[in-house]
Parts: structure tokens; sequence; C-alpha cells
DNA sequence: ATGCCGCTATCGTAGCGA
């Protein structure tokens, strides 16, 4: 089984292309951030039309997410316990949704950017994944196999960025930032895309010819407990995905399972 | 080759992204 993360930003600009990349690579799960749509205005027809089951959850213009799937979807969550909101009343933005396909468990995550160090919505990035880690540690041991992907905006190592020196001073590199991405870890969800990856980006700035220059980053990831790590079997980045015309500027990550010997315990039923 | 920002809402310009 192939199951793969794509930030597409807005689903309505980009459905042939993700459609078409469906069908050409027969991923099996698609977890989607940054539809930039809501749910009434999501196109479903199109994946439907190609033998695929989607959930979307979107709020207004900014954020959404969506998990496209042709082996069932079930137990759908819009939000984790304890997620903090955005804004001022706070309200909870549509950033991470969760449900059941092919007896695995996958998040589609949508990590906040952060902006600057000393905006408010760093402090709100910091609280979120705070919030993620003390439900990975719920999820850890389950016998489930359960996948935490998606656009993490956060590059854990300086070889994540094309440039180290250019980042000093921004968000996606600081300390408190990694520290919360390897809490994560530490709870038992290891990234499980790297080690077959090791040195590749996911994402290019649309300015600047960053993709003919290979000016990147890493900030896409899968992290997998370790029902999950045991059926690993291989990842890709599709970096073909960012070229010609009409391309998000970030790229699929597939991951690939052995679900072979996987029993009915992940399922609902 | 991979090519000089793109998406949203809205209709001139602003917010957001990283």
């Amino acid at each position: 089984m192939l199951i793969a993360t794509w930030n597409v930003n807005s689903i309505r600009a980009r459905v042939d292309r993700v459609t078409a990349w469906l069908e050409r690579t027969g991923v099996d799960v698609l977890v989607m951030q940054e539809t930039k749509c809501k749910d009434a205005q999501f196109p479903t027809m199109p994946f439907e039309a190609i033998g695929y089951e989607v959930v979307h959850h979107g709020l207004s213009q900014w954020n959404g997410v969506a998990i496209a799937s042709r082996v069932g979807i079930a137990d759908v969550a819009t939000s984790f316990e304890g997620v903090p909101g955005w804004g001022e009343p706070a309200v909870v933005e549509a950033r991470a949704l969760g449900a059941t396909c092919g007896g695995v468990r996958v998040w589609s995550l949508y990590v906040p950017n952060g902006r600057t160090l000393e905006d408010p919505h760093y402090a709100y990035k910091l609280e979120w994944l705070a919030a993620l880690r003390a439900d990975a540690a719920q999820w850890s041991s389950s016998e489930v196999p359960t996948a935490l992907m998606g656009d993490w905006n956060i590059a854990p190592l300086d070889t994540d960025v094309w440039d180290r020196e250019f980042f000093e001073g921004a968000t996606h590199v600081s300390v408190p930032e990694r520290d919360a991405f390897t809490a994560i870890q530490e709870t038992g969800f290891a990234e499980v895309t790297r080690e077959h990856t090791p040195s590749a980006y996911t994402y290019w700035d649309y300015t600047q010819l960053r993709f003919p220059k290979n000016q990147g980053m890493r900030i896409d990831f899968a992290l997998g407990n370790p029902a999950l790590q045991a059926l690993v079997t291989g990842a890709s980045i599709d970096r073909e995905e960012r070229k010609g015309k009409g391309a998000s500027d970030h790229v699929p990550v597939i991951v690939e399972l052995n679900t072979a010997g996987l029993s009915a315990a992940g399922s609902s039923e």
C-alpha cells in the first residue's frame, strides 16, 4: 500500500494535476494540506471518478486538509484533543484531519507557519505542536499503524535548508521548533522517509528561481508509531511534480507499506 | 533541463506563505 502527503496549495487550482498524479502513481491514500476552500467548494467528483473517496475539512480560504483513499475511509476526526485555536476569540483552524484507511490510521497535518519569531503566530505554532505531542503519546503504543503526515513547517536539520545563513533568525530552523519536532518523535513516532531519501527537499519557493537552482527546504514528513514503522518498506519524494506550469510549491512525499499481513485490527469493525 | 510568485477574495489591492 502506498500512502502519501502533499501540500497542494489550493485544490481548486490543482485538482487536475493531483488526480492525474494519483492515477499515474497508484497511491492508495493521499493526505493533502492547504486545500484553501470550504467543504462545499471541494472538487470531490474528479476524485470519485477515478475511484477515490474523499473527506475534507475546510472552514475558509485559508488552511484546509483532506484525505483521498481508494481503500476506504472510516472514523474521521477533524481535530485532535487539546489543539489550540487562533485569533480573538480563538477559533480552531482546519489544520488536522484523521481517518482510518485500509487498516492504517492517517493524519493530514498542516502545522502553523509561525511567520516570524516575534509574531504571536510563532507561539501558536509551538502550542499547536505541544498539543499534538500529548495526543501522539496516547497513539504511539496503539496496535493500529498510525502515520502523522503533512507540512510540518519545520526544517529539522541544517541540511534541510539550502542556505542555513539565509534562515538565521527565521522560523522553521529555530531551536524551539526543532525541539517540538523531536519531542513528538520521543513519544515513539519515528520519521520514516529520511532513511530512504537522505538528502532531498520537498518545497521550493516560487520566487527567485529557487527550483531551478535547487534552493529548497525539507519540511514535509511522515512520522509513524512502532506498528507503522514495522510496515515501511520504502519512501520517495516526487521532485518531478515541482516542474512545469501549475505546480504546487510543495511536492508529494510517498511511503510504501507492506500491509499484506495487516489484519482487521485496524478497521473500525 | 526545472525558468524569474501564486493562491485567495475581489475587481485594485491585500493577506498569506517560508
